[in-house]
DNA sequence: TATTTTTATGCAATCGTTTTCGTAAATTTT
DNA sequence: AAAATTTACGAAAACGATTGCATAAAAATA
């Protein structure tokens, strides 16, 4: 049943060489000579043998794995970054061991914490929602270990960061919502000791008062949990100051938007234009189609994991400040669009510019 | 800046005692006096220590990880399965590796030979639809290491498995397909090499002919890869033998047919009813809201990994055969309901039997 | 031919923890 | 008080792969 374990000492006794030269020649090592490397090559083949990846970690204090730290998994955006990362793994030949903090501050500080051991060779993160402590990360830093945040980062420790181009693809978001007629516009967004929130924030109320609308703390509304954010929403879209647009800063909070709407027949676009931060890959097939800023998010996972290589392969690179941005593309779908009544719309695709 | 490493020696030097007792100490082994854990403790948490996982790993032959192998990310029904798993690996305190195949055939081998260096305690995997060649995972198991299959899964190999009831859930999706008057109903699946869809299958064509309605090669189509089903699809629903409803077998298919129709202004469901195994979160709010099959993909999730750790810590258990099955819930949302038109539907829950 | 260099290999230390096996000292039992 | 046991700790051998150093044999050079 349980075959004989198969490793390096094993393959050394079959051939009557010893260790060190299997292990070199299973390195392709210069030093073996040809005969020599053929014979284990065919023999570790057939024997299936794989090297155990403790004791070459151990020895070789690297590990050959990253690790991902995000807030959340079934979310669009978020695996859709996770998909990038693992595609430069897997060519990198590199393993990505996955952390979800579920917005809890006390996990994601318990999980850095543990990832000062060594396990990983390089870190990438999406800091979450509850807090905007940072010392746990510092700890990492500290340590040397190549940390590289994405999406939700904090620009202050120095490290790199690779972000869509939050603040312009808002204010375009929100000139776009002004363009179709609203006036009295609601962003809603996620705790504002987030980087996104707050950048998000910032292009909102600037494209408002470009466009000389009022702008006050009844402009936005930040969802702490999704429970109270519901009801506060729904007491909003009923009220008599009720809003003709809704801005929102991610994708969960627009769906919930859509669940109110169709609970209290509210009539969008007629009544109300909505508008959002989001990957959804069925956008196009709402009640009505959701106009989106989609954001880039295999690419920045691509990225972001391609600058945390780097930072693993050479370590002494001086300029640690490296801010990529990636930018969004707003997708004008009947959700934010004229008196057009479905299914009767058209798409539109505007896309931003860099910045780097 | 890059402090110096702290290992148990430096614990050990610091303290003036061996690095036995600081190991022992560290672990609350029963041989060492209360004052010497004190201070061993006392001094680790300063110093911040986090102890090797890879010396550790390779010490006791146990990485306190666990392997995850599945076919895609951007998923809905996937991500909440690694949801469920990850809590419970939480709990035990595990580690979770993230391997997608693409549904490609040559990574899953790769992937799972890698696996066999001992770098997992366990795997849970989701096989993907290219192939049915199991070898590879054959030689998982002759070396000891638990496995566990979920959804996608081979039963024929003595593997503990845990799926929905695709058999019996297709039975009454079909069944409530006919009731809402649909005679002419095409299955959409992917490749018949994998469980579910030859289950999904099979309950269909039970369902049909049942009823009494017509089932040949023409009742279903295979989806090998997404361009030529677009295609193949299109041709069909334009076709002069369209069919009057569509049974999806995964999400992905159902969201063609979504974009299909829109494009091709079929009405849904007047014109053509569809139904779907999904677990879309934004299903109640599409145009029109789809009736779903929902599988309960964090309890699959958590089950598994359940299970998994019962083989991880006793390795003995001679009862190999499990095979877990947990309930899907049909969701009658308008995409298949009678005449009613759009937005006026009513959402109806039907929990279908379990099976153990 | 004598000497140096190259080639191909083995020995043994190392990575950081865990654990088996001892063993003084302290305690309990006869 | 002698003997047996318990307590609390240390020395050293693992775990499996890697690598610096040493070295015999072969080849190249003087």
């Amino acid at each position: 049943m349980m075959s004989e374990k198969i490793d390096l000492r094993r393959i050394a006794r079959e051939l009557n060489i010893s260790v060190s030269t299997v292990s070199r020649a299973l390195r392709d090592s210069h030093e073996i000579s040809v005969e020599t490397k053929q014979k284990v090559f065919a023999l570790a083949h057939q024997l299936n043998y794989v090297p155990n990846p403790y004791a070459s970690s151990l020895r070789r204090q690297k590990s050959k794995t990253i690790g991902v730290i995000l807030p959340e998994l079934p979310n669009n955006f978020f695996t859709h970054v996770v998909n990038g990362i693992e595609y430069v793994a897997r060519q990198k030949d590199y393993h990505v061991l996955i952390y979800i903090t579920h917005e809890q501050a006390s996990q994601e500080k318990a999980l850095i914490r543990h990832l000062q051991s060594g396990r990983v060779d390089g870190v990438l993160a999406s800091v979450c929602a509850q807090t905007n402590d940072i010392e746990h990360f510092l700890g990492l830093i500290q340590l040397g270990i190549p940390l590289v945040f994405f999406d939700r980062v904090y620009e202050e420790i120095g490290v790199p960061t690779v972000t869509t181009n939050d603040y312009e693809a808002s204010f375009a978001a929100t000139e776009h919502l002004i363009q179709q007629g609203c006036k009295h516009i609601l962003h809603v967004c996620l705790p504002l000791h987030l980087s996104i929130s707050r950048k998000r924030l910032e292009g909102f109320c600037a494209a408002m008062k470009k466009y000389g609308l009022l702008v006050d703390s009844h402009s936005w509304l930040v969802a702490d949990d999704m429970e109270s954010f519901y009801r506060a929403l729904e007491t909003r879209l009923i009220g008599n100051c009720a809003p003709d647009g809704i801005f929102a800063s991610v994708e969960k909070l627009a769906i919930t938007v859509y669940h109110i709407c169709q609970k209290r027949g509210i009539r969008i676009p007629d009544q109300l234009k909505v508008l959002a931060f989001s990957n959804l890959e069925t956008a196009a097939l709402l009640a009505p189609p959701l106009t989106t800023v989609t954001q880039p998010a295999f690419e920045m996972g691509k990225k972001a994991a391609e600058i945390l290589f780097r930072k693993i392969e050479k370590r002494r690179e001086i300029f640690e400040e490296q801010h990529y941005v990636i930018p969004s593309a707003l997708i004008a779908r009947a959700s934010t669009l004229g008196r057009l009544s479905y299914p009767k719309f058209s798409e539109e695709h505007v896309a931003m510019n860099a910045e780097k």
